[in-house]
DNA sequence: ATTTGTGCAAATCGTTTGCATCTGA
DNA sequence: TCAGATGCAAACGATTTGCACAAAT
């Protein structure tokens, strides 16, 4: 069934990666990859695990997020506010935050473009440019 | 002398801005605003207290940072990290940041100018855009 | 006098770490 | 076999909170 179809998918991902798939990993990169683009926070994955019957623990959810993203299969978002978020969509572009409930959402297609980005400091060299356009309710 | 100047400016200040001027919010004042721009810490902040003999406990910083950010007098530096920034600076702009040292600097001028800013999703409004610019030393 | 702010210590939240135990190649 | 992964619980760092005390209007 399709069901193991893409864990197979996800296995060669992982392995691609240079990550061993093990029992974990793989629950964990359906969990992610199964659904389109997510932006989701460690805490909430784990709860996603435990009802998804794959117990793991919060520990290795940790661990698990930080090697996909050091293998660029994840990306960390910065938003402000304690949480991390990791987005699936790995691509150069933009955030929506949405204060109040605090939800991550991705600027769709190539909504801002940035003229005139400024040069870096002497000795140093641009890593990457995160805009977050924090949004509110309107009331 | 120039002290006691200094003081009742940011007395007023802070009257202005609604807060009851304690001996602990205008020293803290002073030392925010005094430097010119920074980038600050609470935990820094705190430390600067005491090094200038103004006893303040770290809680009393927070309240005190929060306040001043409510008031507008402060704003909150969204960097990804655990530590929360604030910045003396509340004008519009944007901001480096140094990997390695996490540190925050000021886009000098207007070097960032954005086109075709994205609409908002229906029912939202544009609070702020903040643009971080992730630098990393050149080896 | 009344309201508002402060300090302290304990509590909380998200995240990381140490280490003994398991598991996949 | 055995390097590499996992789970657990304890450790951690930043921030917050509750409450008795102190200071500002």
């Amino acid at each position: 069934m399709r069901e193991m179809q893409r864990q197979r998918e996800v296995q060669d991902m992982l392995r691609t990666a240079g990550l061993r798939p093990t029992r974990q990993r793989v629950a964990l990169a359906e969990l992610l990859y199964s659904r389109g683009n997510r932006h989701i926070s460690a805490e909430l994955l784990h709860e996603e695990a435990e009802a998804a019957d794959v117990p793991v623990s919060l520990a290795t959810v940790y661990n698990t997020l930080h090697q996909f993203t050091e293998a660029g299969l994840l990306r960390e978002v910065a938003v402000e506010g304690t949480k991390t978020y990791f987005d699936t969509n790995t691509d150069d572009h933009h955030h929506f935050f949405i204060e109040g409930d605090n939800r991550v959402i991705d600027v769709p297609g190539s909504g801002v473009s940035m003229t005139r980005l400024p040069e870096a400091p002497e000795g140093m060299e641009i890593v990457r440019v995160d805009v977050v356009i924090r949004l509110r309710r309107k009331d």
